[in-house]
DNA sequence: CTGTTAGCGCCTTCAC
DNA sequence: GTGAAGGCGCTAACAG
């Protein structure tokens, strides 16, 4: 009983014209379920939708028929056609998945929508803002998109998307036609900890900010750096210190990580040498004032006694410091959950308002009156 | 010259049956814009593509009837179905979102990912396998998966994925067929950090291990947690352990954070209490590692006098610790790479070999001669 | 170089 | 409760 042409049959590629792919290992469509069952397409459809009525013979009849063709269900691209909707959320991110994933202000967000999105939607795309990511916002498949704290490369890219009717959120970024908006009061509550720090008696103040464009180095905090500027946090936060210090000097960070904050604190402390050392340093975000903190005690300064670091975020750096870091504490994961919810209703042909968070002020252990 | 039934037509639907919603704002297809440049809906697709050859002349033409139509490129969906492609990689998490962004191995894994897909792909599709995730998993677009460290949760989704002639690799998962690994000798290389302790001369030692199964709080670690045990990540580095120290026993986090470490650190320590106390500790990462010394230094005990500590990734976590710590460094980012090189090779129809990495042992501080 | 012809796989009217 | 069409928007073959 052993007949070779049979297993060849069975396992190599037919030869008889275009049978071949046909019969070879194609993959049963839901017509080929349907006519196994002997029932119509749209038949079997609503057996697998669930939409619609259906008798529960014919039913159990079409699945089997599909669990002996090994059909599991509808083609996700034929369906999202048909239907105008994959259920894919994009997430425009501004730089390399890295850098945002290192950031735990992004993580929080992103776990924030994707805790409103985990009910009937088909998953967060990642996608980037920068270089060749440009084209694939423009052709990947998704229904509506949110961008992280985007800067305005995206122009073009939000009008193709206005013009297909997807539905946009913006967290953090400049303002947008058509665009809902989740805001965070970054420039108000940068004004109320520089306020604090007024409060307590600093007037040498110098600043650490996060990147102002997409230049990631170390730079001097100089008027042309700020004119430049594209990246909205940073400004704001900038301008929010200026309000109380017009004259805020210091220096722009590459990216928000203590290791950074650690350099940029050693140039800072290190520029004016002593009595031109500033009795306070605002860092734009907690992972550099961590970072700044570091800085100051391998100077040999202690913190808030001959120095006081005031972060932004809150992001509660577990292990990363002995300190109790005084900042401004931003809700990162009921922006992103107010994004996702956002998302789900203008999908679901709702008009949401646009939505505003505040931060508060947190006073731990690194801030304190002027030593000198 | 103001003619106001003009400015009408321009911008109000008009209202002659069901020309409305056709003139109206619905968005215009690649055949609207054939039909306005007078061109057939071929000749306008290759205008788009760029595949194919097509005069500069009816090009331009097209283009600018798509300019006036407002129209920015074919739909992706429409395309998608069509070609059999998305471009979308799926990227299966085992986790909640969050819980993966907290991982620098994940991050790590991530970004080798999108490093090696940025070429023509569509982006990364965050998946989770566990609840409701099931079911999109199988319902969502995407040309390509890839496993992060799975649990055989997936086993039936594997088997749709198969069916459907998409290509998988799992990264640390248990083999399957037909799915390409990507492995690390996770037991060989926690078996060779337990001969560095054997070597040093401890012979009591415990371990912090990372989750066994889809529990996530902290446990002892006794048999039957071994028994039920679905992560082959931890179970690997444990028989690898064992392989040294067969009596192996300490606890299983609830998580790889430093505080679930500093947590099992306390139980560890605190339960033998004095005599009992174990001279080394094998946490299963660097950051279960950190939070042990945390808690052995908040005891009192000095690392590595009193106690030997070392952890498992390789993590280079910043400022995180003074210590350096002695670890099995692991090349997670190229592990990423491996399967976003593997992603496109399968999908170009190749058939690339797994792949396998190995563990470079680092000693660093935190190990020494047990003290008693 | 351009147009014609066929679908990709599904779902949603509409009749029956 | 079920079946028969038609089309979502696009592109790959093939003709001309």
């Amino acid at each position: 009983m052993t007949r070779l042409w049979d297993v060849g049959a069975d396992n190599q590629p037919h030869v008889d014209g275009d049978v071949v792919t046909k019969a070879g290992q194609a993959r049963p469509t839901l017509a080929d379920v349907a006519k196994r069952a002997g029932v119509s397409g749209s038949t079997a459809s609503i057996a697998f939708s669930g939409v619609g009525s259906i008798s529960e013979a014919t039913r159990s009849r079409v699945l089997r028929a599909a669990d002996e063709l090994r059909y599991f269900g509808p083609d996700p691209r034929a369906r999202s056609l048909r239907q105008g909707r994959s259920g894919i959320v994009g997430v425009v991110l501004e730089d390399r998945v890295l850098h945002s994933f290192r950031d735990p202000m992004t993580i929080a967000v992103l776990d924030g929508i994707s805790q409103e999105l985990d009910a009937e939607h088909g998953g967060m795309l990642l996608l980037t803002s920068t270089g060749v990511g440009e084209s694939t916002i423009q052709s990947a498949v998704f229904d509506a998109a949110v961008f992280l704290g985007c800067s305005p490369h995206l122009r073009r890219s939000i009008e193709v998307m206005r013009q297909r009717n997807i539905p946009m959120v913006a967290i953090e970024g400049q303002p947008f036609d058509g665009v809902l908006s989740v805001a965070l009061d970054n420039r108000e509550a940068s004004a109320r900890l520089a306020a604090h720090l007024h409060g307590l008696g600093h007037r040498a103040v110098a600043t650490v900010t996060l990147p102002m464009d997409a230049r990631r180095e170390l730079l001097e905090l100089d008027a042309s750096v700020v004119a430049g500027a594209t990246t909205a946090v940073s400004i704001d936060r900038l301008a929010g210190a200026r309000e109380v210090y017009p004259a805020l000097g210091g220096f722009v960070a590459a990216n928000s990580s203590s290791d950074e904050g650690y350099a940029a604190g050693l140039r800072v402390l290190g520029a004016g040498g002593g009595s031109g050392r500033p009795t306070a340093i605002m860092a734009q975000s907690d992972l550099l004032a961590v970072g700044v903190i570091r800085a100051a005690e391998s100077l040999g300064l202690r913190v808030p006694a001959d120095l006081t670091v005031v972060g932004f975020d809150g992001a509660r750096i577990e292990g990363l410091s002995d300190h109790d870091l005084t900042t401004m504490v931003q809700p990162a994961t009921e922006k992103g959950r107010a994004a996702g919810r956002a998302v789900t209703e203008l999908l679901a042909g709702e008009h949401p308002p646009d939505v505003a968070f505040t931060c508060d002020l947190h006073i731990g252990t690194t801030s304190g009156p002027p030593h000198r």
